[in-house]
DNA sequence: CAATCAACCTGGGTGC
DNA sequence: TGCACCCAGGTTGATT
């Protein structure tokens, strides 16, 4: 799924093939309800003519600026593809949008489920559709303090918190899975009860994990795909994700799931222990099965990954 | 403020 | 082969 590197990647993609070209105008719309415009028609009249002056990114939208003062944002959400494509080329099977670019190109958006969306942004209407993002995770004003005294302002557990896109923008399932367990940290701590020492080792690995997964090309899990079509390398270099069952690539033992907040959470028992202050706070009970399962399986003498596994499956 | 859930959508997988 | 079913996840908005 595009999270922060996948569309990162994009963006790349899109300043290397889109700058300083011009938009001729809308060639194709499959799915109408893609754009996202005030006045119905307006966008078509309003997007013509203008030229990409650059390509930036926020948290997972795509922003070109374009002349005149207008800004198009796109978020590809689940399924979205960007691609740069000769006009002549046949259309994809799941294409929804398509501007016409110069030099007989397409500038083509593709969407199996149809939920991402493209916008035509005034600044103050861009500004207010930026507003409620927290900082980007790569950002320089992000200091290890200043994400260590955001983290301590709040009572939420880590894996909803992460997710959410006004603490942290651009972190999405995968992402947020990976680096907790590079931190060390369980899915179910709450926030605030992080030590100094395991909020700046969460902030450091995070990074890492994004500049990483970047130079990767992103992660492709089905779909997902750069402004040139290529798919992401970073999936076959995961620790977590969509890897339960499978043994921990730190220590061996089996790597768990379960639902947080309504999404598949994966981490291993063994390096995320649900220990420390955090554990303090009162879980919910839907987790207490799910918790002795992990005792049994961290405090059985055997250790590592054959007898882990046993032990979950016991729990089904 | 935190947690849960439904809604938006459909491809792909499973079981029968 | 077909069909009913469920799951995946980014985001918003309503409800508890």
């Amino acid at each position: 799924m595009p999270e922060l590197p996948e569309v990162e990647t994009v963006r790349r993609g899109l300043a290397q093939r889109l700058q300083g070209r011009a938009i001729r105008g809308l060639s194709y719309l499959e799915w109408p309800r893609t754009i996202e415009h005030p006045v119905a028609g307006e966008f078509e009249r309003l997007i013509a003519g203008r030229r990409v002056e650059g390509a930036r990114r926020r948290a997972k939208l795509i922003l070109l600026d374009l002349s005149g003062d207008y800004s198009l944002a796109i978020h590809l959400r689940m399924t979205g593809q960007v691609i740069v494509e000769p006009a002549s080329a046949p259309r994809g099977r799941f294409a929804r949008v398509a501007l016409a670019l110069d030099g007989d190109d397409e500038l083509r958006f593709d969407d199996a489920r149809r939920f991402g969306r493209i916008g035509l942004y005034t600044p103050a209407d861009l500004r207010t559709r930026l507003a409620r993002l927290g900082p980007e995770p790569l950002g320089e004003e992000l200091t290890a303090a200043a994400f260590a005294g955001r983290l301590r302002q709040r009572r939420a557990r880590l894996k909803p918190l992460l997710l959410d896109q006004a603490f942290l923008a651009g972190l999405g399932n995968i992402y947020v899975d990976e680096a907790l367990h590079r931190a060390g940290l369980h899915p179910l701590l709450v926030a605030s009860t992080l030590s100094a020492t395991q909020s700046e080792l969460l902030y450091h690995e995070l990074r890492e994990l994004l500049a990483e997964a970047i130079a990767s090309g992103g992660t492709t899990f089905s779909s997902y795909r750069d402004a040139f079509g290529r798919a992401g390398d970073y999936y076959e270099r995961r620790r977590v994700y969509a890897r339960e069952g499978e043994p921990c690539t730190t220590c061996g033992f089996a790597i768990a799931r379960m639902t947080v907040g309504g999404r598949g959470t994966h981490y291993c028992p063994s390096c995320q222990p649900f220990t420390g202050a955090g554990a303090l706070v009162a879980l919910p009970d839907r987790y207490q099965r799910r918790r002795v399962a992990e005792t049994g399986g961290r405090f059985d003498s055997m250790g590592g990954g054959a007898t882990a596994r046993a032990s979950h499956e016991r729990e089904r």
